[in-house]
DNA sequence: CATTACTGCTTAGGGCGTAAACAGTACATC
DNA sequence: GATGTACTGTTTACGCCCTAAGCAGTAATG
């Protein structure tokens, strides 16, 4: 369950990208990987990433948690192999022949709605650069949209680290918002928001902020609208669109 | 230690915000919130918040972590408090007069400022909408950038929503790849990056990829620039005032 | 058949958050 | 000043967590 020198990667997630062969000598294996990861998916969706622990994911599998060690080394592997999985279930996006620009839309489009079906992903810590199968795919995708363009592959990572992170932001917070609409879970809902906000501060010190108290901004009972979200997209396009330009005159 | 119906926050939060009278009857408190506080964010700091404990922090103090619990209801609630502490931190930011713009683009880098002094607070999840006083003092302060401008209040606060969670996700990528090229607590250090994906995947399958492996564009030693940040920036302020623009014509 | 590598299980240890019960303290009231 | 009362910090205890260690059973190898 150790890195194995060939990739420098755990044996866990060698095994979920099909690089590595079972070994042959002891008895059948009861489990599978996959079957874990997304027994550990079921778990999430339904009671959140919260109850996510290594008895209750066996439970669900109906065995032991220290069977779930002969698979995976630790806790924090699991759970990023039960994101990747929770990514990957969106289903695989494909670029099409849009030009660039479109295609990038629609890339960005394909992860909200992958967090829009597994909002419990965004609860989990993203430890460092993305290294599993589904997200690497899902970057390689990425990187096709911008095929064709001026831009050189530094470049290109920039444009899919801003445009990624912008979306995963995006969602956290409409998540966020939405759960306060619906007010469970959450210390203020959000009809209420407004009331708290000005139940603990003046407007002579907060004078911007009670303009925004007072016009109900935060009673309103619409969710966020997916304009902003196009909104902010089609700024950030805007920009990359500028920075090709000035590539190739 | 339970709500106070005045303003449905927790009674740790309105000491926080200094609305709430110490009741006057039994013995002197032989600490104070804002101690608790603090005492959490040194650890923080020093050991990260993988190490912020209700035990931990009280050993900071010479108490028993059961003392944290008459100041505070939770450790999710004390957690919170710290987040905001160490926001606060890097010094309170004032709006000038330059004007939206800049002013708005300053609020940003106050706030990327922060991250920076703290990433730690990027690896605590939020809870939801924020209520804490130095978050709030923040939000006050970048609506008040707007003051001027003819945007709707619902509109102002789209816009500090966008601004916010695009600064806290390119923060937090930032520090991500700053760990990595580091490579203490990273699982993949940055300059084996490239070389782990190509173990694990073919350029047949990931062709796009495989061109930016090539460049070595992962073994460069520089952090991500300030400039990819200013010019997210840039191009999400050059939204705004489009919209800004469609609203006065 | 004996060896060997691997399986899943049980047990146990240390850490966590926090509920409950307790002895001590300082003000409010008499 | 005595008493009651509300509040203090502490100790103890419970349940849950991750996981190290040791164990009996299994299937391929020699």
């Amino acid at each position: 369950m150790d890195e194995d020198r060939g990739t420098g990667l755990p044996a866990s997630f060698e095994v979920a990208w099909g690089v590595r062969d079972r070994p042959t000598k002891g008895p059948k294996r009861g489990l599978s990987l996959e079957q874990i990861v997304r027994a550990g998916v079921t778990v999430a969706k339904a009671e959140g990433v919260g109850a996510l622990s290594m008895s209750r994911v066996a439970k669900e599998l109906g065995t032991s948690a220290m069977a779930l060690y002969r698979y995976v080394a630790s806790k924090d592997e699991l759970m990023q192999l039960i994101v990747d999985e929770g990514l990957g279930e969106a289903g695989t996006f494909e670029v099409g022949d849009g030009g660039w620009r479109t295609e990038l839309e629609r890339w960005a489009w394909a992860e909200l709605d992958a967090y829009r079906r597994n909002p419990w992903i965004l609860q989990v810590p993203i430890p460092g650069p993305p290294v599993t199968p589904r997200n690497i795919a899902f970057l390689e995708q990425g990187l096709r949209c911008l095929a064709g363009t001026p831009l050189s592959p530094g470049e290109k990572m920039s444009v899919m680290l801003t445009l990624t992170s912008y979306v995963r932001s995006w969602a956290s917070v409409s998540m966020q918002v939405n759960e306060a609409m619906s007010s469970n879970g959450t210390l203020v809902p959000m009809d209420r928001y407004g009331d708290v906000l000005a139940a603990v501060t003046t407007p002579e010190e907060f004078p911007a902020l009670h303009e925004v108290i007072a016009a109900r901004v935060f009673e309103e009972e619409e969710e966020l609208p997916d304009y902003d979200f196009v909104f902010g997209i089609a700024r950030l396009l805007d920009g990359f669109e500028a920075l090709m330009a000035s590539r190739d005159v």
